[in-house]
DNA sequence: GCAATCTTTTTTGTATGCAAAATGAATTTA
DNA sequence: TAAATTCATTTTGCATACAAAAAAGATTGC
């Protein structure tokens, strides 16, 4: 379902699975982005991070052009790269262009997504749930995410699926320095159990609503860890 | 307002005008793509493109793996690189995809834009008109993208911009194909008139209706250009 | 001591070289 | 003849080499 450029956009380790190694420095170096191991603004030495990758700057230079391309790096004529910054404006166009993704997303996913999809969903759901009771806040975020995902995929649309993924990415990336209150999660988990009533019901006019005030909440939290200010009343 | 590595969307002739080397080839190479001077599916031989552009490989393949993740062009691991397939179905995703794009800008443009941005939007409006009445469908196209381009720019979300840049960079490559009948041109041009009035009545509701009805209708054009079949209920 | 200029070093941007994979042609075999 | 195999050519993928630009450091002048 994904492009053939986008193998795994998961935590990524070992570069063998990889045909090739420009795809795998790819990933490799999407994650470290989003991981935060390399910090916003870090310039990105080609030399050592090519050692670091154990490669050579040819493949390591085509990477970095492709997540240019995404937005996680950005190119400074002459200077080579760095990370893109993480600055609270661009947290909130990001947020609210995700917001219209999600809401078409849920649009499509109540009309198109079969019973056994939702019934997947429904245990990620319900892993997320146990995660959450247990206050295990890491695999909480992976079952969220994966959610997210799942309802993406179903709304059969591999050109939404692979816009979202890339904006995401700064999403996750933020998501790192977000510290979640107690109140503030057990909410999240409660909009993910309307939510899912939501697309249970395949009620997509709902559903759309629920998936843009979750992100406009999400918003909050990062603008907030972010020391920027409150977003604007449209997010 | 665009990213540094969008520097020049339009017909880029000269190299000269690029601090660098790799993102003039970009630009241009992009631009060979959308004119379909390289055709859907044509092999990039990076040896005769780069000649072709004259420079080297290096530059050229940075240049087709960010536009990779555009996804104008498609890598086949051991095999480079082709130009993406214009197949109806990747169009209807795309449209549907800019759809909520362009709502979402047209909501936004409502609220943000000044009286002097919807008066530029007029001037080209009616510099679309002139071209209309004496059928010059060049001229016409330029006019018609540049309208879109502003209302895009005016919904202030420089991440908006970028992502409906990338993903209308499909459409622009459709649109050489489909031709355009007097009937359906008029029509055209008729949403285009309720489109304006909708942004200077500030009626963000009705626009975003319009622009996405707008989209539909365009995409019925490009899907019968394409051979394929009516769009599904959803567009 | 500080600023400005020159020099050295590092880093980026581009071209080229080389090995592995793929393509295509020629030959063999059924 | 058609299929399969082998061999030559081409092409890709990666590494390295080199030149121009930038950064860092030393030197001079005030």
């Amino acid at each position: 379902m994904t492009p053939a450029t986008h193998p795994a956009p998961a935590n990524v380790t070992s570069l063998a699975e990889h045909r090739l190694l420009h795809e795998a420095v790819i990933d490799r170096l999407r994650d470290l982005i989003v991981t935060g191991e390399l910090a916003p603004e870090a310039k990105l030495n080609e030399r050592v991070l090519a050692e670091r990758l154990g490669t050579s700057r040819t493949p390591l230079r085509e990477a970095i052009k492709f997540l240019a391309s995404e937005g996680l790096v950005e190119l400074v004529p002459n200077r080579g790269a760095m990370v893109a910054p993480l600055k609270p404006e661009k947290m909130r166009e990001v947020f609210v262009v995700l917001g219209a993704l999600e809401a078409l997303a849920g649009e499509l996913a109540c009309r198109n997504a079969s019973e056994a999809d939702i019934a997947d969903i429904r245990a990620l759901h319900y892993h997320m749930l146990a995660h959450h009771a247990r206050g295990e806040l890491a695999p909480y975020f992976r079952y969220n995410q994966q959610i997210h995902q799942r309802i993406l995929d179903c709304a059969g649309n591999a050109t939404l699926s692979q816009t979202w993924r890339a904006l995401n990415a700064h999403v996750r990336r933020a998501r790192y320095m977000a510290n979640l209150s107690r109140e503030r999660w057990d909410q999240a988990v409660h909009e993910h159990e309307e939510m899912l009533d939501a697309l249970s019901r395949r009620d997509g006019a709902k559903l759309q609503v629920l998936l843009r005030d979750h992100l406009a909440n999400k918003l909050v939290l990062v603008i907030e860890a972010l020391g920027g200010f409150a977003p604007k009343e449209n997010a």
